[in-house]
DNA sequence: ACCTGAACACCGTTCAAGT
DNA sequence: ACCTGAACACCGTTCAAGT
């Protein structure tokens, strides 16, 4: 490492932004070392800009959620808006298991969620919702996104065959029971894990619709 | 170590019992170094029971589901006996966090999360649903319940005076943001995170209402 | 057959030292 | 001011060796 090859100066943005990257695709998880191999630094330099690799990791989902309420902007009917906000928040949970399961353990409380939260409340209102609702739908809308998310990832990381030939594999076992202790499992078997992004919209959009109805929207 | 302290074989299931116990309360994470230690066991002597840490860890997440829907036992309504082991559910998830997020990686399929299924899916057929809706509606509940379990778990842990200490802060923060910026967050922030146990009920019930709902039982 | 010892290839983090 | 080196206290796992 000659003079002329040394680095800049490390800025907190360019090390989430390295964090980040190697956070996405199968990668599920960044150690400080392979860190800092990529930043060209002592694994220990980040230090000098995070307390430690939680609060990294955080600033890293935080990034994950940059602009997802975009996919809203004119829709008009706020049903939709939630549907297409939160199918694609799921989905980036889906791509980055690492910020998932950071936002999985509570609120971060960063300008990306902040954003986002913001967003979900307005729509939430505009069902006609009185406020007490609001806030409850909007927990119920993230803790059903969060975990469709969560439970959904290590068979959606297997791509389109792989999660096919594991669904097959868990009906199969399902439909093997004995019919007489399991009855409702053999026969629902077939229908089960019929696409866990459908299955997510199914389950959301009867959320929305009841809290809709509530709102007098219905 | 004398040959009258000599413990006597190991199995699998005083394996599975002590790292249940150890994954109990705060400590939310078990070593292997730590279970051998409790076993009076070198560390590696648990891999002649296991292939790995995971599949220890997916038959302590099980025995974690041992009996949860007894809880149900003797209640008629099924909307009410689905909110009582879902309840129930969450409860143990909130109290195992190493289970829990085992759980929330996707189905074990190992006897007490069958037997559970079985119940829930019966449960839901009770509603009056076509398959297909039996099985959305099975993986809607369960996801809410994994995700309002793994999002509440670290302020649950904390009991409730840091509980409320911590929603208060939440609360606070989101006050005193720009009231230009973040219109709804500021106005609903009083009604933001009132108790995770009542929100999670008020999820479920819309969720279990609104498929009652469909299967003609509404 | 069942378990141990020693080693391998990792972790996050602290802190004195370098430039 | 910013980063490095070395160390600390851990991980899960493998495999040859012991009894």
């Amino acid at each position: 490492m000659s003079d002329r090859t040394r680095r800049a100066p490390l800025s907190a943005d360019e090390i989430v932004a390295v964090a980040w990257e190697m956070s996405g695709g199968d990668a599920d998880a960044v150690s400080l070392r392979d860190l800092g191999a990529r930043l060209g630094v002592h694994p220990t330099a980040v230090y000098r800009h995070f307390p430690d690799k939680h609060e990294l990791m955080c600033a890293v989902a935080d990034r994950t959620l940059a602009g997802v309420c975009d996919v809203a902007d004119g829709v008009d009917d706020p049903v939709e808006a939630l549907v297409a906000v939160l199918s694609a928040l799921r989905g980036r949970l889906l791509s980055r298991p690492a910020a998932a399961r950071v936002l999985a353990q509570g609120p971060t409380r960063r300008v990306n969620e902040v954003t986002l939260t913001e967003r979900l409340l307005g729509l939430l209102r505009a069902l006609g919702l009185p406020d007490a609702d609001v806030a409850r739908g909007y927990h119920a809308v993230v803790e059903l996104t969060v975990g469709s998310a969560v439970i959904d990832q290590p068979v959606d990381a297997l791509g389109a065959p792989g999660r096919a030939a594991t669904y097959d594999r868990w009906r199969a076992d399902y439909l093997a029971l004995d019919a007489d202790r399991y009855p409702a499992l053999v026969a629902l078997a077939p229908v089960l894990y019929r696409g866990a992004g459908e299955d997510f919209e199914f389950a959301l959009r009867l959320l929305l619709e009841a809290l809709a109805r509530r709102g007098g929207r219905g």
